[in-house]
RNA sequence: GCCGGGAUGGCGAAAUUGGCAGACGCAGCGGACUUAAAAUCCGCAGGUCCGAAAGGACUGUGGGGGUUCGAUUCCCCCUCCCGGCACCA
């Protein structure tokens, strides 16, 4: 028994009041101590987390396994939120690293943004400075909490390394026709000072400043079209099955695809007309339920309708009513309430043609029409249509009947519906040769027949706009294109990118964009004609940055390509991506659209960037988002120094499901702190690093103490692995190894009694800590070298569930007698249905629910309960 | 209005395929160790009622109904909370 005078004593252990930190035998874990002893290896050896060079993997079999997280702006520190993100993402790299794939785990910078220069200006620091000062401490702080990347794959989207690609695809997407510059209304956001794309506007104001409306201004901008891949983007989504349905469903309404019919209404100059009319006399109308025109009494047009501009020029009074309607749809949009708003309208005085019937309806102004939807012209049938319905009843408008309800049997007499109906399923009635189709069918033959005399077709609307990513601010990506005098607007050629942002510049929030102020970035040769031209002074959207870096992580330090194509094969897709669900939108179609067109380059193959989606819960506190404003801020550096970074991890694995928002308690992280002080004093009094090799006896082998341990042990391998594979529950491995723990310490006398072997305490040890090392790397790091054990931890292979040991030998079956508890039997875990029901019966308590009942039924789940129903 | 997600002890939560509701942890209570405290270890603990106790009965997963021997789990209806979309023609 070699290892006797090894066992702990309590007393003789026991720290005594002071002085105890450096005692030697002192059992108390002391995190900070192994924590930065770990983080100071680690830093020395930067080819740890390195995934293996692609070439190496052509001959190996080794699988590939790239999990991302989301790249963090680098705005300073990490908040809570960070911490569980990279905790979910680190846990389930070191995972596959352990289950031996080859992993890809980077992580980067999302470094060009606004906050950049309002520190310029609030600190008089250049952004870049304040920006890559931010990184390091960030850095230092993912280091500190012990995340295992490959940071020799590290992104900075700030640094020209990077953005010259994002330059280079402009010029891609130049080329094709996928990037144009138009005068449009754009979304302002007066603090940014700059435009916002449709997706960075939330409830009519800024997605940064959620105080701030956003303003309507009319600018020349670059957009990116990607509309053109609208249909795709929706279609695609069906098959991303490893995406929460969440995030699916809020694409696809964003996308908003809507399949409808364009149908010309000429204005009617017939009187009143003085030899020339508005511009454009034909009011294409968007509508999804042609089969009701015969029921259109009138045509609305958004009060921004080009037509309505110019039928106000000739009619003061329509005008001042005109402005009225507009300043009030401003609002009501500004207000984020377009959907309430009090229905308003004027009469033009102007007619229109129905195609259909050659009818004259009146032509409207409506404020509750928008003009950035469809054609921005309705066709209003209040019959069948609840908002015109609504609006024919306060303006005395006709109300038509044409559709009716049908019912099961065609031929059966179908009472008036109440109006409007608004349903599909009818038959066309007051609509000529149209009569008694069906709607559906009506609406294919009344498109085709537009389409034939050329006054309509079948049409597909998206609520998607183009991509408006110019953006009038310095810290940013230059849009590398020039304006020439005589050429005009002239691509900056490949060979002269990157173009350089330059350093030295004057930030202010005045005026347009920053770089304006830069002669000698204005001023450039045109590369067609060798003459003056002046440099594109917009930056990039930031989310363009985001929109494929994951790509250079397969090949950060390429500088002759964006990445290599065969590599990027290799890894991609992401096999996990996890990140906050306040990107569903933005960054993610983003991401998937830059995906498809770089796919159409023949840059890559596949057609999505992310097999796997995963959206983390928010992290809350006091029941209430985390902010500064509210002071319930927890601070990551805080935690780490007092708890530690494992308890920092570990708790915010463990206090909810990872989808779940996440109420941070202080004094939960201190039961975290007292587990791993658990886990370390139990290897502590029972490592035995000179073990002799572990046999692995059968269970029958064993005494009860240790077969128990054994048990639990493969018990907790089942647990931990299932939950890694499946869904991810990482509050339910942590509960399962903390019960694992318990087990050992109520076995602890039994040890002190030697009835468990010593090479088989060792095992279990080991396998504790493989069991931990996804969470709390350092803690299981420090035992695994306590334990005597030279290799990786992180590449040591993850214990195999064995089913045999993890059978419980006896089964304790609850017994019911109809449906209710009664009692408990224990049967070998063999036994047949006939011991089992014949020991249920016998039973004393069970006997006295059912004595003088008939017995009409017995139920026996396999291992599960027993039920007897009597009468 | 439409589409998701949720509601379980004092608190965070668990119950993975319809089978012992509350695992694990926090807070609490009791005990051990200590001169004492901290730390640590062990134990108790949904609620109500009966009982001196051991123990027992009833009740309990937002509310109501249903299916079933059996429902936190499946079906129908309703309430509340969170998120997204919304005169989108």
């Amino acid at each position: 028994m070699p290892h006797e005078e090894k066992i702990a004593t309590p007393s003789a252990e026991r720290p005594s009041t002071e002085r105890d930190a450096a005692r030697p035998g002192d059992e108390r874990y002391d995190a900070q101590r192994v924590e930065t002893k770990w983080a100071e290896r680690w830093q020395r050896d930067a080819s740890l987390y390195a995934a293996e060079a692609t070439s190496d993997h052509t001959k190996a079999a080794k699988k590939k396994y790239y999990v991302l997280e989301m790249l963090p702006y680098p705005s300073g520190a990490l908040h809570m939120g960070h911490v569980r993100n990279y905790s979910i993402g680190d846990a389930l790299a070191r995972y596959m690293w352990m289950n031996g794939y080859n992993v890809l785990h980077p992580m980067g910078w999302d470094s060009f943004g606004l906050p950049a220069e309002n520190a310029a200006i609030q600190n008089n620091t250049p952004p870049r400075e304040w920006t890559l000062r931010n990184i390091a401490n960030m850095k230092a702080q993912m280091k500190r909490l012990g995340f295992a990347y490959d940071w020799s794959r590290e992104v900075t989207t700030c640094l020209p390394e990077y953005y010259r690609w994002n330059q280079w695809f402009f010029l891609k997407l130049f080329e094709r026709g996928l990037a144009y510059r138009k005068k449009s209304k754009v979304n302002w956001c007066p603090k940014c000072a700059t435009v916002l794309a449709n997706e960075q506007v939330v409830n009519g104001c800024c997605w940064r400043h959620e105080d701030t409306l956003v303003e309507q201004r009319e600018l020349e901008q670059w957009f990116v079209r990607t509309t053109k891949y609208a249909d795709e983007l929706l279609s695609g989504l069906d098959k991303l099955d490893g995406w929460p349905e969440k995030v699916r469903t809020m694409q696809r309404n964003w996308i908003g695809r809507s399949e409808g019919t364009l149908v010309d209404f000429k204005l009617d100059y017939a009187e009143n007309h003085k030899g020339f009319g508005p511009a454009g006399s034909t009011i294409p109308v968007f509508t999804t339920r042609v089969d009701t025109i015969f029921g259109a009494t009138s045509v609305q047009l958004a009060p921004e309708h080009p037509i309505v501009k110019d039928l106000a020029a000739e009619n003061p009074g329509l005008r001042a009513q005109v402005d009225q309607l507009i300043a009030e749809q401003r609002k009501a949009k500004e207000a984020g309430d377009i959907g309430e708003i009090e229905k308003h309208g004027v009469f033009t005085g102007r007619y229109a043609i129905n195609p259909f019937n050659s009818e004259r309806v009146p032509v409207w102004v409506a404020n509750y029409i928008l003009m950035d939807y469809g054609t921005g012209a309705i066709m209003s049938v209040p019959a069948h249509d609840e908002r015109d319905y609504e609006f024919a009843k306060k303006y005395g408008l006709e109300i038509r009947l044409v559709i009716l309800p049908m019912s099961g049997d065609p031929d059966e007499t179908v009472a008036e519906p109440a109006l409007p109906f608004v349903g599909h399923d009818g038959m066309l009635v007051n609509s000529g040769r149209y009569n008694r189709l069906a709607c559906d069918e009506a609406i294919r033959v009344m498109s085709a027949y537009a389409e034939e005399n050329k006054f309509g077709k079948a049409t597909v609307t998206y609520r998607l706009k183009d991509w408006g990513i110019s953006r009038q601010r310095y810290w940013g990506t230059p849009i590398p294109m020039l304006y020439c005098e005589k050429d005009g607007i002239v691509a900056v050629p490949e060979k002269d990118l990157p173009v350089i942002l330059p350093e030295k510049v004057r930030v202010t929030l005045a005026g347009g964009s920053p770089l304006e102020s830069v002669p000698e970035f204005v001023n450039a040769t045109c590369p067609k004609c060798g003459g003056p031209a002046r440099r594109e002074t917009d930056t990039m959207d930031t989310f363009v940055d985001s929109s494929w870096y994951f790509y250079r992580y397969t090949d950060a330090r390429n500088d002759r390509a964006p990445f290599d194509a065969k590599t990027a094969q290799y890894w991609f897709p992401i096999d996990q991506y996890i990140g906050g669900v306040e990107h569903a939108i933005l960054h993610l179609i983003y991401s998937r659209f830059w995906t498809k067109f770089m796919r159409d380059l023949g840059m890559i193959t596949n057609d999505e960037p992310v097999e796997r989606l995963f959206t983390q819960g928010m992290v809350i506190k006091d029941g209430r988002k985390m902010s500064k404003n509210l002071g319930n801020v927890v601070s990551p550096d805080e935690m780490v120094a007092r708890y530690g970074a494992d308890a920092a991890r570990l708790y915010s694995l463990f206090a909810a499901p990872p989808d779940r928002d996440l109420d941070w308690q202080d004094s939960g992280i201190e039961g975290i702190q007292r587990f791993l002080g658990r886990v370390y004093r139990f290897v502590v009094r029972n490592a035995r690093p000179d073990h002799p090799e572990w046999g692995k006896p059968s269970p029958s082998d064993l005494a009860p103490a240790a077969r128990a341990i054994q048990r639990k042990l493969h018990q907790t391998i089942k647990r931990v692995s299932d939950d890694f594979q499946g869904r991810w529950h990482f509050n339910t491995c942590i509960s399962a190894i903390m019960e694992l723990v318990n087990v050992l310490y109520g076995a602890e006398e039994a040890i002190a009694r030697n009835e468990v072997p010593a090479p088989f305490l060792a095992d279990v040890q080991r396998n504790l800590v493989l069991l931990l090392a996804p969470f709390a790397p350092y803690l299981a790091h420090e035992l695994w070298e306590m334990l005597g054990e030279k290799g990786n931890l992180l590449k040591a292979p993850w214990p195999k569930f064995d089913a045999e040991l993890a059978k419980e030998e006896e089964l304790e079956i609850p017994v019911q007698v109809n449906g209710k508890l009664r009692s408990r039997v224990v049967v070998p875990a063999d036994a047949t249905e006939e011991t089992v029901l014949e020991r249920a019966l016998a039973d004393e308590k069970v006997r006295a629910f059912i004595a003088g009942k008939q017995i009409v039924k017995k139920i026996y789940v396999p291992g599960k309960l027993v039920n007897i129903v009597v009468k």
